[in-house]
DNA sequence: AGCTTTGGCTAGCGGC
DNA sequence: GCCGCTAGCCAA
């Protein structure tokens, strides 16, 4: 064993070690970098040996027990004579023999060699402010304007650039490289796609001469992604990534109010607020990790698997990779060479059972039991691991010594414990001696929490391990192993299902691991679940081969009441979770409504989230949620609506060229997604715009196709699409959850269709003639006919229709202008219309203004 | 230029 | 209005 080290990185033929003394003073040691593939000692006859020792290209062949050791002169070396590309076949691959482990890098082999392990590292969060002139594709020829440095204790500096010189800029740099003598963790926002990348550049560009290699770079905006799943409540904090935000979702306050697009010219006029808004970003960080712990979890993770608390150490090959590779070496077992993507043809296999729900209306005292760490469970059941898999005949007895998963036949081992259960079983027990000690200490105290961060990531890790052995990008990819995890899955769920309905319990809904009766007692439900893990599971894991059993049903909760929109979308309003009575006001548990789905509007979750509230309280009569929808609708209709009610937010998954049907020509490509349309304008406007940029905007018009969407600072200057709006965006997702709530009751009627038919010809003349009597203020009717009389050039041949929505004292005119284009104002003769129109619209919507003011001015 | 999985719902779009 | 398709987000 080797004492815990802080950083290590290749450089050259050397791993470059990092430690601190007593003083916590750096220092480096260098050892030899390890380019290592292993080979079957039996796959290597006498004559390849001594190719192999003799060769100029390799420098160590050692046999240890049934694996050969072969150490290359270096990377390259290595990667000629084992990794095949194209029609290069490479040495060992045209000689037939299988190599393992022969992509694993020096510092990840230093590591499973020496068994060394991470310490925890000294963290800090840092900030930059870079020239704002300088477009976001050139950022890293920006000068750095000013940094901050904030970390968990006192510090929390920030330094501006004296003067516009690389000497100054090197000063600068130079200050900030001197402080990080005392951090090995850095956390940026976003740092990887700016702060990281800027930093380097200019490190570099300056010459400064510094090691930068030696930190951990973490992007704190995909910690918080990936930690942050698993937790998230509301829509609300899915909306946007940007740092305020999050800061504002998590901790209640976000950035300073200052303008980041002109950083140069605050920079300039010596704005003390631009060193002040930079510090404040840093120190939200901080403020965000203290109120999270993500960074300490991750941290905690890090040491586990044996991965550098960087960016790279988040994904989860990585993470299992660091803990199997060491694993394996402890017990002699190697694994597959895994070059990027070499070789992949896509393998899909089944995956979990999903019931169609069967309740109807609001169903009352829901039992629901679910499989504890179903997958996990599975895993050391069956002893299920790549080596352990046996063939065998799926069909007759199951073979002695093996086990069998029933409905994929696939058979394996039942005597010495797989590589992977055992992997599990360290991080599930491991976990439990965290579980039990957060259970000993007092509620809330530090220890507490970093005992339930510690319970977690070990959750976490053994969670992520069935996914990587799905993965094809993994060396530890096996699609028989993966399969038969969930089809084991599906077969002790369908078999539970089974169980109870032949016991006369009503099931009502089933999700991979969990399954929903609703019409028996409470002792009842428990001497079930008992009944399962004590009868049946015993005989059917029995009848199986298998002679170990984790499997286990647990009682979770109770719900008084349940609502089942649809499979994955239900709310529940608990009556006891494991045990413990729920609290009166207790939150109720939403799973996939539109409430919780960061690509609705602020109206549809909060429309949505009254609906809850009012099934919470127990209402079953239609009058109070017809009250809510009708005043819903009324604003909707008519009120003037805040931007952040009516913002859509969408990611951009892949580059924006990848977008459109078949990947054909330019031409052939169908209209893109509406969010894709909105990305591509933001960067014909120089934005920014790229894999992983939400893109917000807003519908203007959703009665053409494609609808027009418009980049949201654009709200204001064009209205919303108010009938698209109330009928798509707002009352589609709550009118699924009333119907699913009250079946019997018309949420049609009035709510569905709020859109006037197209005022057209003669019929649109004789409303017109109307106008005086529906409007609920004539001044305001008279007032606009006048305008558009007037204003003969602009629309020659006026249709105007006026028409009244349900509920509402709403007035609305469509307007057939001169090119024949449809455009409609409301009551405030805001305007919406299709694109290739907003020219006129423009000219009409600033007559329009000066009517409306002309007819103000008239009231007083 | 690095990758945890499958299942399910919903919306937009184009073609029929 | 239905269907096939792409796409995003969420449940597990």
């Amino acid at each position: 064993m080797t004492d815990p080290i802080l950083s290590a990185f290749v450089d050259g033929n050397q791993v470059s070690i990092w430690r601190r003394d007593a003083q916590g003073k750096l220092f480096e040691r260098r050892e030899r970098a390890e380019w290592v593939a292993y080979l079957r000692a039996a796959d290597v006859d006498e004559a390849l040996a001594r190719q192999l020792r003799s060769s100029r290209f390799t420098r160590e062949f050692k046999v240890e027990g049934s694996w050969a050791r072969l150490g290359f002169k270096d990377d390259y070396v290595r990667s000629q004579m084992c990794r095949t590309r194209g029609e290069n076949t490479s040495f060992f691959d045209s000689k037939g023999v299988k190599t393992y482990e022969a992509d694993v890098g020096a510092v990840r082999r230093w590591f499973t060699d020496t068994g060394a392990t991470i310490e925890k590292p000294r963290r800090c969060y840092v900030d930059f402010e870079i020239d704002s002139r300088v477009p976001f594709s050139r950022k890293e020829d920006a000068r750095v304007l000013s940094w901050a440095v904030v970390d968990d204790g006192e510090t929390a500096l920030v330094r501006v650039l004296a003067e516009e010189t690389n000497g100054a800029e090197g000063d600068l740099l130079g200050e900030l490289w001197e402080l990080m003598e005392g951090y090995d963790q850095v956390l940026a926002w976003s740092g990887d796609g700016f702060d990281f990348p800027v930093w380097w550049a200019r490190t570099d560009l300056l010459n400064l001469g510094v090691e930068t290699r030696r930190l951990h770079y973490l992007d704190h905006l995909a910690l918080f992604e990936r930690m942050n799943k698993m937790s998230a409540e509301s829509g609300d904090e899915k909306q946007s990534m940007k740092l305020h935000s999050i800061a504002t979702a998590i901790l209640g306050h976000g950035k300073d109010d200052f303008d980041a697009s002109r950083t140069y010219e605050s920079w300039a006029a010596k704005d003390p607020r631009l060193p002040k808004y930079n510090l404040k970003d840093a120190v939200l960080l901080r403020e965000i990790e203290e109120k999270t712990g993500f960074g300490d979890l991750f941290n905690t993770i890090a040491e586990v698997c044996r991965v550098l608390p960087d960016s790279r150490g988040l994904l989860p090959t990585q993470q299992m990779d660091g803990y199997m590779l060491r694993l394996g070496q402890e017990r002699g077992v190697r694994f597959p060479t895994k070059f990027y993507k070499e070789g992949l043809k896509p393998e899909q296999y089944e995956g979990a059972h999903v019931m169609e729900p069967e309740f109807r209306g609001i169903a009352r005292g829901v039992h629901v039991a679910d499989f504890a760490s179903i997958y996990p469970s599975i895993i050391l059941t069956w002893n299920m691991s790549p080596e352990t898999w046996r063939d065998a005949s799926p069909a007759g007895p199951v073979p002695e010594g093996l086990c069998r998963c029933p409905l994929t036949g696939h058979h394996f081992d039942n005597g010495a414990e797989g590589i992977l259960p055992t992997a599990l079983r360290d991080l599930m027990s491991k976990r439990q001696v965290w579980v039990e000690k957060k259970a000993e200490l007092p509620p809330g105290t530090e220890a507490w929490h970093a005992a339930g961060r510690k319970s977690a990531a070990y959750k976490v890790v053994g969670l992520a391990f069935y996914g990587v052995v799905g993965s094809m990008f993994s060396r530890y990819f096996d699609k028989r192993v993966a399969e038969s995890i969930t089809q084991n899955g599906v077969w002790l769920l369908k078999s539970t299902i089974a169980a109870a309905a032949e016991r006369s319990l009503r099931v009502g809904y089933g999700d991979t691991d969990a399954i929903f009766v609703d019409n028996v007692s409470d002792t009842e439900f428990a001497a079930f679940v008992a009944w399962c893990n004590a009868e049946l599971f015993p005989a059917m894991l029995r009848e199986a081969g298998c002679v170990r059993n984790e499997v286990k049903l647990a009682y979770e909760k109770k719900f008084r009441s349940l609502v089942i929109v649809a499979a994955k979308s239900y709310v529940g309003f608990w009556e006891h979770y494991k045990g413990k009575q729920a609290e009166a006001g207790a939150k109720p548990e939403i799973k996939g409504l539109a409430y919780k789905r960061g690509d609705a509007a602020l109206l549809t979750r909060r429309l949505q989230g009254e609906m809850i509230d009012l099934i919470g309280k127990g209402h079953l009569r239609a009058e109070p949620y017809r009250e809510a929808l009708d005043r819903a609708l009324r604003h909707v209709l008519n009120d003037q609506l805040p931007v952040e009610e009516i913002v859509i937010v969408k990611g951009i998954s892949k580059p924006l060229h990848e977008y459109g049907k078949g990947g054909g020509d330019d031409d052939e490509k169908g209209t893109e997604p509406a969010h894709v349309r909105v990305a591509r304008a933001l960067r014909e406007r120089g934005e920014h715009v790229g894999e992983g940029t939400r893109v917000e905007y807003f519908v203007a018009d959703g009665s053409v196709s494609p609808q027009v969407v418009l980049p949201i600072d654009q709200y204001g200057d064009v209205d919303v699409d108010r009938f698209y709006y109330w009928e798509k965006q707002v009352y589609k997702p709550t009118q699924a959850l009333l119907e699913a709530a009250f079946p019997d009751v018309d949420w049609k009627t009035g709510y569905e269709r709020v859109r006037p038919p197209k005022a057209r010809g003669r019929k649109a003349r004789v409303l017109e003639g109307q106008l005086g009597f529906e409007a609920s203020t004539p001044a305001a009717g008279a007032c606009v006919v006048d305008l558009l009389e007037s204003e003969e050039g602009v629309f020659e041949d006026i249709k105007a229709a006026v028409v009244r929505y349900p509920g509402t004292k709403q007035l609305v005119l469509h307007v057939r202008l001169a090119s024949g284009a449809l455009a409609v104002l409301d009551s405030r003769l805001r305007v919406s219309g299709s694109q290739r129109m907003l020219a006129e619209i423009y000219g009409l919507r600033l007559a329009a203004r000066a009517a409306t003011e002309a007819w103000e001015a008239s009231l007083l």
